[in-house]
DNA sequence: CCAGAAATTCAACGAGCGTTGAATACTAGT
DNA sequence: ACTAGTATTCAACGCTCGTTGAATTTCTGG
């Protein structure tokens, strides 16, 4: 075996280590999960974890690491592509929401496996109080930056707090929605289910632009 | 002391220790908390949790509805009162919709640090893939069932699928909302804070409402 | 084939966990 | 003052936790 091999094995390891602890703390969150649990399912020894990282805390961050670049940068691609197409005028809100939201529904369409605990591990950061705050903030504050100037522009006349408060809500709706709780799936007996995306495609868009706009034109 | 009286005794330690519980559960997860951290809290010995619940489980379960009760009634008599000002035609979609948030911002105004914790406990609840399909339609189903119907009346052309998910959409924004995490005080720079009641109670009915309709009326 | 580094395993630490049964403090009614 | 019963405390159980240092395997380069 070459040393780029060894060096590939290692970080193969490493990988099955990052799985195991993202599948777990979606499912039971950061204290509901042991290291020895997360091992277990990874098949390794417990101290591995300890070689791999340097506790249970930055295992904890390096999972959150892995993905959000490439999540972040398909975004900001996405906003860029509706942007180029309207070289001229602004974008509406609805296509920007669109460029928001559509990178986590094809993540989804074609590598489930790998995002769909991902996910559900940024929902529940998301409504901790403990944890909301500041890690969304460190993750995605620049990305979100972006998409509210961008938002600011396809809304002129929109207020400072209403553009605020409704990319909070749009938050809100967008973390619960991609959480894939089973909530809806037994409200609605079973009419929607939560891993339904084409479904969520065709509707969070609409509804959240529409909800930008009512704001925007307030009287 | 009478026996009236050390009944209400009892029931003020229960209570003590159900804040103390309420509180941490509220910060850092049913997981995240030990029995001892929550009883030296409530400042009692760590076995008296065991003398007025069965278990730590018991103990979370009773958190959660000593206050589901009168909130669901709550929001129940906001929604009659709203359909009690329309004997002929249907409320608008949003009236249906701040009947089931006013509630909410009234109890943070005259109670705020009775139920800010639990608001932030349901917020965690809801997006945890472990708890949040389970314990959410255990505790809210009926009530929501109850406000769906009236939605159906106020969009009379809605199809269903439209309805659960923007309601989904509504739970998602709702429960992030009064989480109260500070998120969107950072992404704002300080133009908007968490704890503004009256900044919510403005905005989100709108929004929300704006989302309904622009589901209802699709082509 | 051997030296040495790198990856992995073994064994254990002290601390904290949920929970329990027995002992105690307190008080109401007799 | 005594008793019965209720609320609270004390002391401990077996177990799991996060973490570590030393031993061991595995593999590469010389």
């Amino acid at each position: 075996m070459s040393a780029r091999q060894k060096a590939e094995q290692k970080q193969q390891t490493r990988n099955r280590i990052l799985d195991a602890a993202e599948e777990r703390f979606a499912q039971r969150g950061y204290e509901g999960v042991s290291v020895r649990q997360i091992m277990h399912q990874a098949e390794a020894d417990v101290s591995l974890a300890y070689y791999h990282f340097k506790s249970k805390r930055d295992l904890f961050d390096q999972v959150m690491l892995r993905r959000v670049e490439t999540l972040n940068d398909l975004r900001l691609k996405a906003l860029e592509a509706v942007e180029r197409r309207h070289p001229d005028d602004a974008p509406t809100a609805e296509e920007i929401i669109e460029a928001f939201t559509r990178p986590l529904l094809d993540l989804l369409a074609t590598e489930h496996d790998d995002w769909t605990h991902y996910f559900q591990l940024i929902a529940q950061i998301n409504s901790s109080p403990e944890w909301g705050g500041e890690l969304m903030t460190r993750y995605f504050d620049p990305l979100v930056s972006r998409f509210i100037k961008a938002l600011r522009k396809a809304l002129p006349d929109i207020e400072e707090a209403d553009l605020y408060w409704s990319y909070h809500f749009l938050s809100g709706a967008l973390t619960l929605t991609f959480a894939e709780t089973g909530r809806i799936d037994n409200l609605s007996s079973g009419v929607c289910r939560s891993s339904d995306m084409r479904a969520i495609g065709e509707r969070m868009p609409r509804f959240l632009a529409a909800g930008f706009r009512a704001l925007a034109s307030r009287d």
